[in-house]
DNA sequence: TTGTACGCGTTATCAC
DNA sequence: GTGATAACGCGTACAA
């Protein structure tokens, strides 16, 4: 109805209200005594007006812009889109705005991220989405910055899952199994699925094995599926261990495919347990990772580093679990 | 480095240069002439103190934000993940960033909507996730507003994939194969769903059967596989339409451990054709969803109505295509 | 208790 | 070709 376009300015309600602007102010944001009857007739002019303060005035004058940004690099599979809820529900509880930024890989990447750094006031990046020199150059710009599932970077935070423990869990527990000739789906991230691999061969060279190449793929039901295929048609493994759980359900259906069964035939497991995991066929065996968590306490960490409640960056790794169900055989025998 | 934590500005820049903020200003967005030498050491000077104008800055002196947002309910399943993508792959090559609000059901959404409304030069709203009043506001303050899967919106764009034709085939082929007792699995959510509900009745109607009345319940696997042990624990439907591949996905599951086959003893099927649906077994019969496109087109909607090079809204329906695969039964017979 | 005036960092319109 | 200077919308010392 009242459709004035153009939203009111303070100096409108000033007007209307017959006040000034600084009254208008104070008696909006309670920041200095106002008498009872002008906070009325200003509270009705701000009415009337349907008038909210512009975000640009208010940031412009308190310096912060009351957002935060995330880079990732896409939301295919639920790994990143539920840390992003996560991310964006204690962001939004702590009145920050969240902006996105999906990378998938393209070229511009460095300067999108420089852009968006102009528009916030502090910012989240998943390892291996964003060059380590333009990280760096985040950091040197003095914006709080938490990296998530990252080694350590200087001068941010970070937040990551424990890998290596629950790697060398999830090995020793196929070991259990009498497996021996053990696969690895998914390439070397040089973030959390190196980690993992590390892990894993390092357990099976203790127990005289050779650590096994990771085949690469990509990290999706698909790509488990087109690498299960390969690796199932030549020499077969006894054990696939992939790198996310969306692999290991590509590598399942793979199988399938070829008429092999798992566990009888190859045991598979995955990592996230993401919703689906529980919901295969069979079970998957993985490593729960607290997702929402990870990027809850990705936006607490954050917002330290804005207000100043923390000025030294920190790192905190988050305990992740190991849940066996069917996929990885039927005879589970857990060892000390 | 260089630390200089609070970064440069236009001034600084100008008094190194030795010249006016004009001349850099103009230096810097060729708009306007500048001599050779001086662009030079306008140029010198910004590269010296990486100087970048204050996004805050700019948008107050050009009256726009340079970002929009998106409201939806949450990234749980691959649909609004997907359209999000679409979305924000536009979005960022038009130059504008992402804000994102994910409502979760939560009960400050029509303030946060608000909030998020005086920060983008133009917003996109997800059917069903913002009170219509709250939409109306939108729409009456005159920021471009863009609906997706919606039914129309007076004042603001639409963007929705097609229902009701599609709806219709699916019935009709499910006929087709002999079914009569046809359940819906999830409930009105006067959006999209109840389109293809009110389209599927009205085609059983015309069979001279009873249209079904939905069975509630939420759109994720673990929805659809509760529901689904409730549908096939009474006097068995032979077939259930699913609100989305998630839900089907949860039915399938539900059908599996109640040790009935799929589609021997009874059909299912979803909507979306989300990436698992094809890898599913037995494989989903579907109606595809062109998800990211949505989001592709609402970005370029959205754009138009921001830069103006459209006044008057306009709703666009995208076509949506019946994918038969094995769920629905082993003898597909298409019919006219 | 209230009002004036300045600062925040740009862009753009004028004169020169 | 260049430089003052007025917006843009707000918060807030400081003065009254």
């Amino acid at each position: 109805m009242a459709n004035s376009d153009e939203s009111a300015t303070i100096y409108q309600v000033a007007q209307r209200a017959g006040v000034s602007i600084a009254t208008v102010s104070r008696a909006l944001r309670g920041t200095g005594p106002v008498a009872a009857k002008t906070r009325e007739r200003v509270l009705r002019a701000v009415e009337e007006l349907r008038f909210t303060p512009s975000r640009l005035g208010v940031s412009l004058a308190s310096g912060r812009h009351a957002a935060n940004g995330i880079v990732f690099p896409d939301l295919s599979g639920p790994y990143f889109a539920e840390v992003l809820l996560g991310y964006e529900e204690v962001a939004s509880e702590l009145g920050r705005s969240v902006i996105i930024l999906s990378t998938r890989g393209r070229a511009a990447v460095p300067d999108l991220v420089r852009d968006l750094s102009r528009r916030v006031d502090g910012m989240v990046i998943f390892g291996q989405t964003v060059r380590d020199d333009v990280v760096a150059e985040i950091v040197d710009s003095g914006l709080p910055l938490v990296m998530i599932a990252r080694d350590d970077v200087a001068g941010a935070d970070v937040v990551a899952s424990e890998n290596t423990v629950s790697a060398a869990r999830l090995a020793s527990h196929l070991l259990g199994h009498g497996y021996r000739r053990i696969a690895l789906a998914g390439g070397h991230d040089n973030g959390d699925i190196t980690q993992r691999w590390t892990s894993v061969g390092q357990v099976l060279s203790e127990h005289g094995l050779t650590p096994p190449e990771p085949s690469p793929c990509e990290f999706t039901v698909e790509g488990g599926h087109a690498l299960g295929r390969y690796l199932l048609s030549g020499p077969r493994p006894e054990a696939i261990v992939c790198a996310d759980d969306q692999v290991a359900l590509g590598v399942i259906l793979a199988a399938e495919e070829l008429g092999l069964s798992v566990p009888g035939d190859v045991a598979v497991t995955g990592w996230d347990d993401i919703m689906a995991a529980r919901h295969a066929r069979p079970a998957l065996t993985t490593v729960r990772q607290p997702m929402r968590d990870l990027g809850a306490r990705a936006a607490r960490a954050l917002d330290e580093l804005i207000t100043g409640a923390r000025d030294t960056p920190r790192s905190q790794v988050t305990p992740t679990e190991l849940v066996i169900r069917a996929s990885c055989g039927t005879h589970p025998l857990e060892e000390a």
